[in-house]
DNA sequence: CGATGTCAAGTTGCA
DNA sequence: TGCAACTTGACATCG
């Protein structure tokens, strides 16, 4: 058995996280609206629960300009009840959660400053699950960055960038192939001198393919990546858009060709990268009888 | 009050 | 050489 989840948004509540503009920034706004998202956060974990959803992304915008000096506002120390709580209700309800810091943060830029924030905002993520009292089976998932005009060297920024972090972050550090430069051969290689788990995307392999093995032959390989105190291994499931540009996600999972790799799978973490969210977790898992 | 242009950050690749 | 795309909705301002 497997599990589905889904990304950030819930097609079927009827609110959205919210979020404030940098020249309105300002410790009281911060905080309402820090305080409406985590009420949201929970309601949006009880929702899953009664949906048998157990599987979910939190969204990096949960605590806006959570690793930026414009945020000012303690919100670690004002919130960790509220933090608390909400990690306790998802350990009881079994659930499995994970992060995932964007398209600035990227530890193995040739800039110090660029480094400098991406460690910020692996603390900001890490700091947020800490809180919430979530163990390392709960994971923060990264690209490896950019390329640079040498790939190699890029390699190497990345590895020893990476033994610099603290062990806190470290613990839930995983990488991910990406869709233009570092595809999923490049992230075993670089796996397997840092011992990081691997989360294999089967559209960014499609797209920045390595060689013509199937997505279980990765799925495979990626696992073994995978240890106990990491947790099941997870993997990015998502389908191209007809028509769309490449990588763009389809609006909806079409359940037939889901089976197809869903029939091959057994005990995976399976995140749903698909515009219509829960409901697509929802068709999936009464499609496969789970 | 509804419409719409804009939004913190880095890198890549295409006009 | 400058700017859109990434991903995307929600904010904020304008009429």
């Amino acid at each position: 058995m497997n599990k589905i989840g889904y990304a950030c948004i819930t097609m079927g509540m009827d609110r959205n996280y919210r979020t404030l503009r940098a020249k309105n920034i300002s410790d009281d706004y911060l905080k309402d609206i820090i305080e409406y998202n985590l009420n949201l956060l929970e309601d949006t974990i009880d929702y899953n629960y009664n949906n048998n959803i157990f599987l979910y992304r939190i969204s990096s915008d949960i605590i806006p300009f959570g690793s930026s000096k414009l945020n000012t506002f303690d919100w670690r120390s004002y919130f960790s009840n509220k933090l608390k709580k909400i990690g306790n209700k998802i350990k009881n309800y079994n659930m499995r959660v994970s992060m995932h810091p964007g398209q600035y943060t990227i530890i193995n830029s040739p800039r110090e400053d660029v480094v400098k924030n991406s460690i910020n905002d692996l603390i900001y993520h890490c700091d947020f699950m800490d809180l919430m009292g979530l163990d390392c089976t709960n994971k923060m998932i990264i690209h490896i960055g950019g390329v640079y005009g040498n790939k190699e060297e890029s390699i190497r920024r990345f590895v020893s960038n990476y033994k610099l972090l603290s062990s806190n972050i470290k613990c839930r550090v995983v990488i991910e192939n990406d869709d233009k430069s570092y595809n999923i051969n490049d992230v075993m290689e670089i796996s397997n001198i840092i011992n990081v788990p691997v989360v294999y995307d089967n559209l960014h392999n499609e797209i920045n393919n390595y060689d013509h093995n199937s997505d279980i032959y990765w799925i495979n390989i990626a696992g073994k990546t995978w240890d106990k105190k990491d947790g099941i291994q997870k993997i990015h499931y998502s389908q191209q858009a007809i028509g769309k540009k490449k990588g763009s996600h389809s609006d909806t999972i079409d359940v037939d060709v889901f089976k197809k790799l869903y029939n091959k799978l057994n005990n995976i973490d399976i995140m749903l990268e698909v515009k219509d969210k829960d409901i697509s977790v929802i068709r999936c898992m009464k499609a496969v009888g789970e």
